[in-house]
RNA sequence: GGGCCCAUAGCUCAGCUAGGUAGAGCAUCUGGCUUUUAACCAGAGGGUCAGGGGUUCGAAUCCCCUUGGGCCCGCCA
């Protein structure tokens, strides 16, 4: 049974499955594997007859920790503040939109749709109060059990509320001591003095408590999170009791997922450099793609991206995958991981990844591209194959491996050829000299002769040729390549080398 | 110190959530195609399922231990 269905199939009555982040940085992979995690859950209940729903929070509340390596120096002023009253890196917007903009854009390509929920705007609409109120009135009882199930000591002054300095901004550095109605009172470091309304956002709750607090007020019945949430005592552990025994609400299902590694590199950290952020990601990887990758794997096995031939390689299994279904040989665990991967684009006809990356490498422009393909009797959607081929280009330039990687030599470098070599190069200049029309089957068949005349074997004559053009043994397709060129400048290359 | 995950063919992995003859792709080799979408078709070789113990008529699969690898927590979120 395929690992989504398999677990939310004892699932009964109304699920609303969560996740989300703080928008600190750019959004990378990592984050990618959670909100897509969430979203083959989410689909596997509508594919088993559930009625769900999926929320994505992005914690825009949460203060800036720390001036991240990406930003200038003078964000310092902004640290402890919240993210969403911090101008952006570059432009008019908040420092917390300004990195959640290009995210949503992303998944939606994905077609992955969650109502989006700022949870600054759920401070400021009051919804956290009355909950805020429960914990300040039971602050013992939640110490106790923040004590006892993480194993670490609170201060002596905790207080289960941080409130957002009306001076300085900060929320982390202003000290409450006392509560009454729906105030909290505090004293900054910056030396002000102030309350902060808990019906406002005028102050957050501690993350231990905030995470609880959420699935009460939006209902939340299935969360997915990363590991470091998951590990014995940590927020998770916290977040269930809290939400069990004083706020009566029973903690949603979790699902652990691992880290998403980069092939030879390590963990996707943003501190590593590692990372590629998840925008960049769809410059290459086809969003329908991007699924595959998260739904394929169950997420407890973490997942080593490898943007090189590895890629690759996902892409040829994927598409076999599809050409299989067209042959009705799948089995249903298949199905439903292709239905999931899926992104409503009619995109089946599109043609292989792997051949783009060939054909990109020949052709500059794309109505070139376009204009063979459709001589073979394709017609693609349009939108759909410009896409796809601007990410084979983009793949090409920053990840493939040599091995499949070409460019073509100049016409007077250097060859190095032996007897048989320089029979085919020197017959197929000639018959190449002697064609009327410059078009790829005339060429190959042009090639073809040239080989047969020189008495070597079809795949030795070959491979004289690609060394003579690109420097290897093997190539694209000849006939297509060659046409691609100018004709004045393969007759210099040939020439060039039959004399060499 | 604590926790999670992983270990199956040369490589990448599936099979474990129903315990019932060991699987796929790539790579290699053989044969076919007057050779090209960096192919295709037919076939072959290749495994002590990390090691040990247990449960069972029967274990890659369930349980325990060991080894090796990876990650997370013990700041904040």
């Amino acid at each position: 049974m395929y690992w989504g269905i398999s677990l939310v199939r004892d699932l009964e009555g109304k699920q609303k499955v969560s996740t989300g982040i703080s928008p600190s940085g750019p959004i990378h992979l990592g984050n990618l594997r959670e909100i897509l995690t969430g979203d083959i859950i989410y689909k596997s209940m509508l594919l088993s007859g559930k009625d769900a729903s999926f929320i994505y929070l992005c914690d825009d509340i949460d203060p800036l920790r720390k001036v991240y390596p990406f930003l200038p120096q003078s964000y310092s002023e902004h640290v402890g503040k919240p993210l969403r009253d911090i101008p952006a890196p570059e432009g008019t917007d908040t420092y917390s939109e300004y990195f959640l903009a290009p995210f949503l854009k992303s998944i939606e390509t994905m077609d992955v749709r969650p109502e989006v929920i700022r949870t600054g705007n759920l401070y400021a609409e009051g919804k956290f109060g009355d909950i805020t109120k429960i914990f300040i009135e039971r602050k013992e009882e939640v110490r106790n059990i923040l004590q006892s199930i993480s194993g670490r000591d609170l201060e002596e002054n905790w207080f289960p509320y941080n409130p957002r300095c009306s001076s300085c901004g900060r929320i982390n550095s202003a000290v409450p001591y006392d509560f009454s109605d729906r105030y909290v009172y505090y004293r900054c470091s910056c030396g002000n003095e102030g309350r902060s309304d808990i019906y406002t956002d005028q102050g957050k709750l501690p993350w231990r408590l905030e995470w609880p607090a959420k699935w009460k007020i939006l209902g939340v019945t299935f969360e997915p999170f990363g590991k470091d949430h998951g590990t014995q005592g940590g927020s998770y552990d916290t977040g269930k009791a809290i939400s069990e025994k004083i706020l009566d609400y029973p903690a949603p299902r979790p699902q652990m997922f691992e880290r998403i590694l980069r092939k030879g590199k390590g963990a996707m950290h943003s501190s590593t450099g590692v990372n590629i952020p998840a925008t960049e990601i769809l410059d290459f990887v086809p969003p329908e793609m991007v699924r595959y990758m998260m739904a394929r794997v169950p997420p407890s096995r973490h997942i080593e991206f490898d943007p090189e031939s590895g890629f690759l390689n996902l892409m040829d299994e994927y598409e076999r995958l599809i050409k299989l279904r067209g042959e009705n040989k799948l089995d249903e665990d298949q199905i439903t991981l292709l239905n999931i991967s899926f992104t409503g684009r009619k995109n089946d006809e599109i043609p292989d990844y792997r051949h783009l990356t060939t054909l990109v490498q020949i052709y500059s422009r794309d109505e070139q591209i376009e204009k063979i393909l459709e001589k073979n009797g394709n017609k693609y959607d349009p939108h759909i194959l410009h896409e796809r081929i601007k990410q084979a280009r983009h793949w090409v330039m920053n990840y493939a491996p040599e091995s499949s990687r070409f460019h073509i030599l100049d016409e007077n470098s250097p060859v190095n050829l032996n007897e048989d070599g320089k029979k085919v190069i020197c017959n197929l200049m000639a018959n190449i000299k002697s064609l009327e029309t410059w078009n790829a089957e005339a060429i190959h068949e042009a090639a073809r002769k040239a080989i047969q005349q020189s008495s070597v074997s079809p795949s030795e004559g070959f491979s004289y040729i690609y060394r003579v053009f690109i420097g290897k043994d093997r190539g694209p397709r000849l006939g297509f390549f060659l046409e691609g060129m100018e004709r004045d400048k393969v007759e210099k290359r040939l020439s060039f080398s039959c004399g060499a």
